[in-house]
DNA sequence: AGGAATATCCCCTAAAAAGGTGATTTTTAA
DNA sequence: TTAAAAATCACCTTTTTAGGGGATATTCCT
């Protein structure tokens, strides 16, 4: 009996050669695509899969968020995680979503296929390759991410966005005061000396939105 | 006699999908494969191509030089710019250099084989489904990246690293007002009001690097 | 050779951010 | 129910940035 694989990925090229590379070399496999995490999450209501090759850029949802959902309503469900580019605090985030496993767009076909049976047969975290090299400690306090509360990470969003301390005061009904020493405040946690690397910082880690 | 295809593409899974979409449904055509620009004009100069599909954001070089070296070298060859993403400086860009056609990777199947053919056939200028949208003045202040100089783009580095504007004078041996008129430009181009949002922006666009 | 683009330099003012030091209230969680 | 954490507010000084106005070299390309 083959493995159900759903894969949610909205790039038809992108999906069109997963399922190739999955179901066409034997019957081991069979794949349904969605091209949207919307898709994505009606397909499993509907299906009994055994696992989701999982984009993390989809168009209408983050591919974290699709993976704490599906995880958290079908917790027997295998989530391999794929990207085109690896970047250390992705790949942390959505493991501590319960992912089981992350592989590179640029991986080759054999690397996918030992992918999806090694996390079919409970690997309990399969890394392609280049994702190893990545994870394996590049200088750790490069990658550590301070704790920043939700007020903290409200005006941080608002800094990036361009408004002043005033401006923001303003908008949240507090004084300049406040806003400046959260400003303070986020810069001594980052360790950024002043705005302009803060936020190169908060961007790279993914920590604001840059849509 | 079927029309030689010249794919450069880093990424194993779109150029396999490619090669299979492209010479899988009959004999019209017939693909090689370079994974970086080196080997793809390393190909050109050994073989006679009709058409390089081409990807914009190559490991060694950008896909504008390569298409402005390939058309300069083979005036006759037909060039099919894709990219997973359309950036409307990009597809100008590219355009400008005498790409022929430009798709997405969103494309579909169809989308691709009809690009390529209207592309072959002598089609002026094709663009696959989604650029023309994205061409025909949808939110141009939006997606639009300015042209920023050599110097301009080494200042602004130094500015997201967190220097001040004397610091990257020292650095440079220039004038802090010449640092400051820099980065006056930079804030106009980008039509950013102060450093953070600027930064902010040139990162989401890649503009600089985060590593 | 000549014009355009780029890079350089200068000055002024006002606004904003950074650095320091401290305090009080409110919320959260043990 | 309290201690800790978070959020709030306050003032002062100095540095840096932003906004405005220029000007002169230098390099690039035709």
């Amino acid at each position: 009996m083959p493995k159900l694989i759903l894969i949610v990925e909205d790039h038809p090229i992108v999906s069109e050669s997963l399922t190739r590379i999955i179901s066409g070399s034997n019957l081991e496999f069979r794949c349904l695509n969605a091209n949207n995490a919307a898709k994505g999450l009606a397909y499993l209501n509907g299906n009994k899969f055994d696992l989701i090759l999982l984009d993390i850029n989809l168009p209408d949802m983050n591919g974290i968020e699709f993976c704490k959902i599906a995880k958290s309503r079908f917790p027997g469900i295998k989530i391999l995680a794929i990207t085109s580019v690896a970047q250390r605090h992705v790949v942390e985030k959505i493991m501590e979503q319960g992912a089981d496993g992350f592989i590179l767009k640029t991986s080759d076909v054999d690397d996918i296929l030992t992918g999806i049976r090694q996390v079919l047969n409970g690997s309990l975290l399969y890394l392609g390759k280049g994702v190893k090299e990545l994870m394996k400690g590049i200088s750790p306090e490069n990658g550590e991410t301070p704790m920043i509360t939700k007020r903290e990470s409200e005006i941080l969003k608002l800094i990036a966005d361009g408004l002043t301390n005033q401006e923001i005061a303003n908008l949240l009904f507090i004084s300049t005061f406040t806003v400046d020493s959260h400003r303070k405040n986020l810069l001594l946690k980052f360790n950024a000396k002043n705005t302009a690397i803060l936020i190169k910082t908060v961007v790279s880690k993914g920590i604001i939105d840059v849509t």
